[in-house]
DNA sequence: ATTATCTATAGATCTATAGATAATGC
DNA sequence: ATTATCTATAGATCTATAGATAATGC
């Protein structure tokens, strides 16, 4: 039943992909320790010896999940690189996007349930979102800095809170709307 | 043990109105229907004479949510008649609105977690948007309605972005600046 | 007679722990 | 000898239902 230090290491890197994958889903609260791990091909009694908690597992999948997101930037950024704000904005603001719960942006998925969290998970949810901030800084490529980071906030702000809406209302129509206003009023701010 | 239809339909209204408040602060997976129903001061048992399922009230509450959001957006727009887009701006991107889960906007605390609902409480989310987003079109004062609707939906996208994050943080002085880099930028829109 | 609320409970699930097992690592 | 994982379980909680109770409403 023991496996080897390396083989526990892998594991412990599975579950933390699933639940990364998983709590977007479903949120913190809606997915037990028991489906996670099964997630990850484990029982529900191997947890303990990898996490202290299961906010601690929060913690650590919510740092996994930014990791992946910003893998998700840099691909869209490298593939276009005349215009890479416009290729980020093409894809996050994108009904694909909206759609793609499991593995769209954890400021979507999870940001509102951080909130609720206790100071790990919010140190995970800081450190993700400072370093979008400076992606999108450089994006912005604003001569004053104080200016860029201003902007980058608001505009941050702006891409979170539609495909939130977004994925709220029934109709996908006005989802789509509502993705495309932001994506209008960001080509704007990003050119004043 | 019976009450009057009249004590009954109010026992029902405090219902709802509790779980406005309970769902906005721990999430639609975050309290139980027994203490739902103490903080109204019924037991459990009372719950399914006057609700089909617990989604079933997520729904009643969340348009319940939006009513009480509605009544301080007109507070605030009536006692500033001069500046009313100032005025909201000036309560919603606060420091205190983003400690004040409990009363708080309903989009801010559970539109990511109406994504994960069913179309019943997704159509109180809907319903709730529509009605802020013709609230921010007349604010925003347009002439041309095309482009009030779509500036709208780019503000108030930014509101409850800024928000979610601000509360998704540890660090107050990085909420504040979220929230202040919003104000600053709906401003800017606002004026063009 | 009807019915809103109560107590009680079914049956499932939740987080966390205890002890057994079997393979690793010294 | 140590330990990663397993099975099993404690104790709490979850949604939903059943049947008792007592007041309403006809």
């Amino acid at each position: 039943m023991r496996v080897s230090r390396t083989q526990a290491a892998e594991n412990r890197e599975t579950v933390i992909n699933v639940a990364s994958r998983l709590f977007r889903e479903r949120g913190f609260d809606g997915i037990g320790l028991k489906d996670l791990m099964k997630g990850a091909g484990l029982t529900q009694g191997a947890f303990y010896k990898q996490f202290a908690s299961k906010e601690d597992l929060a913690a650590q999948a919510s740092r996994r999940a930014f990791e992946s997101a910003f893998n998700r930037w840099a691909t869209a950024i490298s593939a276009k690189p005349e215009d890479p704000l416009g290729a980020v904005m093409a894809f996050y603001l994108s009904m694909g996007h909206r759609e793609e719960k499991m593995d769209g942006c954890p400021l979507v998925a999870l940001a509102a349930d951080a909130a609720r969290q206790g100071c790990e998970v919010k140190a995970s949810f800081e450190a993700g979102i400072k370093a979008h901030l400076e992606v999108l800084s450089r994006l912005l490529a604003e001569t004053e800095d104080s200016a860029a980071k201003g902007k980058a906030m608001a505009v941050l702000s702006q891409m979170v809170g539609a495909v939130t809406l977004s994925r709220a209302v029934n109709d996908p129509d006005l989802a789509k709307s509502i993705l495309d206003a932001a994506a209008e009023q960001i080509r704007e701010v990003a050119a004043a």
